[in-house]
RNA sequence: GCCCAGUUGGCGCAGUGGUAGCGCGCUCCCUUGACAUGGGAGAGGUCAUAGGUUCAAAUCCUAUACUGGGCACCA
């Protein structure tokens, strides 16, 4: 027996056991069978798992678990990501709070430090994930940076070097102040800031008046190597060719013309500092000036800048601003919007500063993805990201792999005095130096559907799985991650990493707003599932995981998912009570059917395959709803109880006819929901499946499995609801009057759908409608009685004083009223449909069917009225 | 500046051509032997605005407004 209500902890921690013991997630490549594969967004080793990844792994388990269900040989691989800069950032945080200074330490003892956080960091990671259901395959555990991918990583790095895919310059790079590093073009933020426009006077060198430049960054100015104008812009035709002097150094730069120049911005003459601006290289690149820099890596500026060397940025901008205005070379200064750029992992301003870097040639790389895109082999869903994605890749840019940091991979190319660099992973003897960078993070990320398999290895595992079959993430790494994975699986292995990319939403907070540490609205996953269990979070999560959308996250939800769970528990409970104790097997085959009966299995039927449609569509959010509509206002608010009559009476074919609808339809619906919900669901199935006929230890092992039979019955629905109808209006009329629900009345029956009423629906109707009988009327409408009137039916309800004759008449008015309004919209629809000469004979039907029924209603209120009155 | 998405009852959201739905909240009634984590009955929306297509528009088209996002620019 179970008990009254769920208790998630206990069963969770069973049915986790269990599928452990079975080895129930782990899969080995099958001849024969068809692989379904998803690889983890490896989460970073930066800390616990938010609901974010909640979401996404949830989403992830639901699709394994229902491809495992069809009889796939699903695989779904567990792994972590050593995180790169962010996980740097953490130790360095850590050492902080110690006072350790990094450099002090060394970067062999930092990088100690880094594997044993780490490896406790995975731990909590995997052991989050393990509890939250997840089908990993454990023995399948990857780590970004441990050996084999390691491999990867050097194999790809020398292959692409190879092809002369990969070279290393001087280029301006997005510098990183804080985290003292390059960043890729695509980890940079922007947002705007309100600054100021600095107008700054450039005298000649006679000290007669020379041009007036704007700027919002006066610091870069010891940077400048020209003034640029407009070959157009009368203004300053004069000073084309003269020679202009920076402000404080004296240093003397040339006047030049570019038509990149705008009249309208700022003074119509731009400063130029070719390393530390993309355009202003650009530009220095066509006019051949020198690239100098006023800035140094430590955000400090450098020698160029004269008294101002060695000041941060900010003191520097506010020391310059105020020498500049006490020196008479500030002309203006006015409010400014400008968009700056911040490091996506610390948010500090960026610097483009010139530099050494490693970079990864991307438009060859990018030719092979969007073919794959437009010939339709790569999909995302839903499908409105393809645009982005593939213009991206469209406009694509040299991507710079170099990290100025310790941890990660290190670049495997080694120098001497006189030789050609040499791409090694080990050192090539003495005298050769390793580079001291390591590799973006996101190159190893690139590699990782490869990498998990073995390769560069060709192995088993990477023949069968390879490639995958869905990756699910969010929209905020499609660039950084996905557009990655497909460059380097169409490279290495001429495929794409996947055919199916799922992009879902963010979890935000209930209004809306990005949860953030700082905002303090931060919900954790771990406490949602103490608080009201797995099952409830998980469904919570993906019921309102439409495809594409954020969640605006609300306990709430979580709180009405656990109710749902608690339902299937009792409807459960209600089906075990009105078995017998010694299991039997109830099928469907040959049994004395209700209408009640196939009515349900009808709408099981459709149920179960829009569920199943949905997951294949991946959208788990639409099969979470048909499910909950059918399981909750059907089969339990409906079903059950009509099925009471017969379970409450005697042994016979009526009551075994019930059981074995009871039986089936819950079995397949819970099968049905596992993906969404696997604990609840597996517990309740194990208590029921003997009487099913089942004999599968899992539902994972059983699989899915539909009604026997085809019990599709449109005409079956329809009688059942007006049925549901009838039933619906005596409850109404009771509600309004007052009758409290435990009491039995009387009711007569007149109309149409009588008879059925009368006769085969009778024991339904006295069920639900609480009524102690139910009789034709014969000798007219009884005195003192009240009416409800549904399609087809009008039913008179003795209350001799009971009634309350005015609020009778206020009642029905009412009713009489919506009838009316019926009717009128059923007559605009009927004159637009004959109208037509296209308009389909059913629809007419269907419509005029629903008039005469609403007139039925109206003519009979109206009767009802004119007696009462 | 370009592109994409959204705008539906108090709140959060479904609904892609035929009489507006769900969850939460709200009102009234009910502890009847699955479940008060429950049941029954209600109140509450001219589906952002303006045009258009159609016999028929929340649904398709165009424009506008607002919100969010992506990309580019920003002297």
């Amino acid at each position: 027996m179970l008990d009254k209500a769920y208790d998630p902890k206990p069963v969770e921690e069973k049915r986790l056991a269990s599928w452990d013991a079975a080895k129930l997630s782990h899969s080995e490549p099958r001849d024969g069978k068809k692989p379904y594969t998803i690889v983890i967004p490896p989460p970073n080793v930066t800390g616990a798992l938010h609901i974010g990844h909640a979401l996404n792994n949830s989403l992830q388990d639901a699709f394994i678990r229902h491809h495992r269900m069809k009889g796939e040989e699903a695989c779904w691989v567990p792994g972590c990501d050593h995180g790169g800069i962010a996980t740097q950032n953490v130790m360095e945080k850590q050492l902080k709070a110690e006072k350790i200074d990094r450099h002090a330490l060394g970067r062999d003892a930092f990088l100690e430090r880094m594997q044993t956080w780490t490896r406790d960091c995975k731990k909590t990671i995997l052991g989050q994930l393990h509890r939250l259901g997840s089908t990993l395959d454990w023995q399948r555990e990857a780590f970004t940076m441990d050996e084999p991918r390691a491999q990867a990583v050097y194999h790809a790095f020398k292959t692409l070097w190879e092809r002369g895919l990969i070279y290393r310059g001087e280029r301006l790079v997005n510098w990183c102040v804080r985290c003292g590093t390059a960043l890729s073009d695509i980890e940079v933020e922007r947002e705007e800031r309100k600054g100021h426009l600095y107008h700054i006077h450039y005298r000649q060198p006679d000290g007669s008046e020379g041009v007036v430049v704007a700027t919002t960054r006066p610091i870069t100015m010891f940077g400048d190597t020209a003034v640029a104008v407009n070959p157009k812009d009368k203004r300053w035709t004069h000073m084309v060719g003269k020679t202009v002097l920076i402000p404080f150094i004296d240093r003397p730069i040339p006047v030049i013309e570019d038509s990149y120049v705008e009249f309208e911005l700022g003074t119509g003459a731009l400063k130029v500092t070719p390393a530390h601006d993309q355009n202003d290289w650009e530009l220095g690149e066509r006019h051949k000036l020198a690239a100098i820099k006023a800035i140094g890596p430590d955000g400090k500026l450098t020698e160029a800048a004269g008294v101002y060397a060695g000041l941060s940025r900010e003191k520097a901008q506010d020391q310059i601003v105020a020498d500049l205005e006490a020196q008479g070379f500030l002309r203006k200064k006015e409010d400014h919007k400008s968009a700056v750029q911040t490091c996506y992992r610390c948010g500090s301003v960026i610097e483009p500063l010139l530099s050494l870097q490693w970079f990864v040639k991307q438009t060859e790389l990018a030719k092979a993805p969007l073919k794959a895109l437009d010939a339709g082999e790569f999909k995302i869903y839903p499908k409105n990201w393809e645009k982005p994605y593939r213009d991206w890749l469209v406009n694509i840019k040299d991507w710079c792999v170099s990290r100025q940091i310790w941890w990660g991979h290190r670049i495997p190319v080694w120098y001497k005095d006189g030789e050609k660099p040499l791409v090694s992973l080990e050192s090539p003897g003495a005298g050769w130096t390793q580079d001291p960078d390591v590799l973006d993070t996101w190159f190893s990320s690139a590699l990782w559907p490869l990498a998990v398999f073995g390769w560069p290895a060709q192995t088993k595992d990477l023949a069968y799985y390879y490639p995958t079959s869905t990756l699910v993430t969010g929209y905020e790494i499609l660039y950084l991650w996905v557009a990655r994975m497909q460059m380097m699986g169409h490279a290495f292995l001429d495929k794409p990493a996947f055919p199916d990319a799922v992009i879902h939403g963010i979890v935000r907070d209930k209004s809306g707003k990005k949860m953030s540490k700082s905002l303090g609205n931060v919900i954790d996953p771990l406490l949602m599932m103490d608080k009201h269990g797995t099952d409830a979070l998980r469904f919570a999560l993906m019921a309102q995981a439409f495809p594409g959308k954020d969640i605006a996250f609300d306990e709430q939800s979580v709180v009405g998912a656990r109710n749902f769970v608690n339902k299937l528990w009792n409807s459960t409970r209600f089906v075990l009570m009105n078995l017998p104790e010694t299991p039997a097997v109830y099928r469907l085959e040959a049994r004395k059917f209700e209408v009640a009966d196939r009515w349900i299995l009808s709408r099981c039927q459709a149920a179960l395959a829009k569920a199943k449609a949905s997951m294949d569509e991946y959208d788990p959010a639409a099969a979470a709803g048909v499910l909950y509509v059918f399981l909750w206002d059907e089969f339990c608010a409906w079903y059950i109880e009509l099925a009471k009559g017969r379970l409450t009476g005697a042994e016979g074919e009526g009551k075994d006819a019930a059981r074995a609808v009871l039986v089936q339809v819950l079995a397949a619906s819970l099968k049905a929901m596992h993906p969404i919900m696997p604990f609840v669901t597996e517990e309740l199935y194990a208590a029921i499946k003997a009487y099913a006929g089942e004999s599968a230890e899992f539902i994972l092992r059983g699989g899915y499995q539909s009604l026997a039979g085809d019990w599709a019955a449109p005409d079956i629905e329809k009688e059942m609801g007006q049925v549901m109808a009838a039933v619906t209006s005596i409850r109404s009329l009771r509600s309004q009057l007052n009758v409290p629900p435990g009491l039995k009345i009387k009711a007569v029956v007149d109309g149409p759908f009588a008879a059925a009423l009368l006769g085969k629906h009778k024991a339904y109707a006295l069920l639900l409608a609480q009524l102690e009988s139910l009789e034709p009327m014969n000798g007219g409408r009884p005195a003192q009685s009240a009416t409800a009137v549904a399609d087809g039916a009008v039913f008179h309800i003795p209350l001799a004083g009971i009634i309350d004759f005015a609020k009778e008449r206020e009642r029905l008015a009412k009713d009489l009223a919506k009838a009316e309004s019926d009717i009128e919209k059923c007559e605009a629809k009927l004159k637009n449909l004959s109208a037509a000469a296209t308009a389909p004979a059913e629809k007419v039907a269907e419509a005029r069917e629903q008039r005469d029924g609403a007139l039925a209603r109206r003519d009979r209120l109206k009767e009802t009225i004119a007696v009462l009155s």
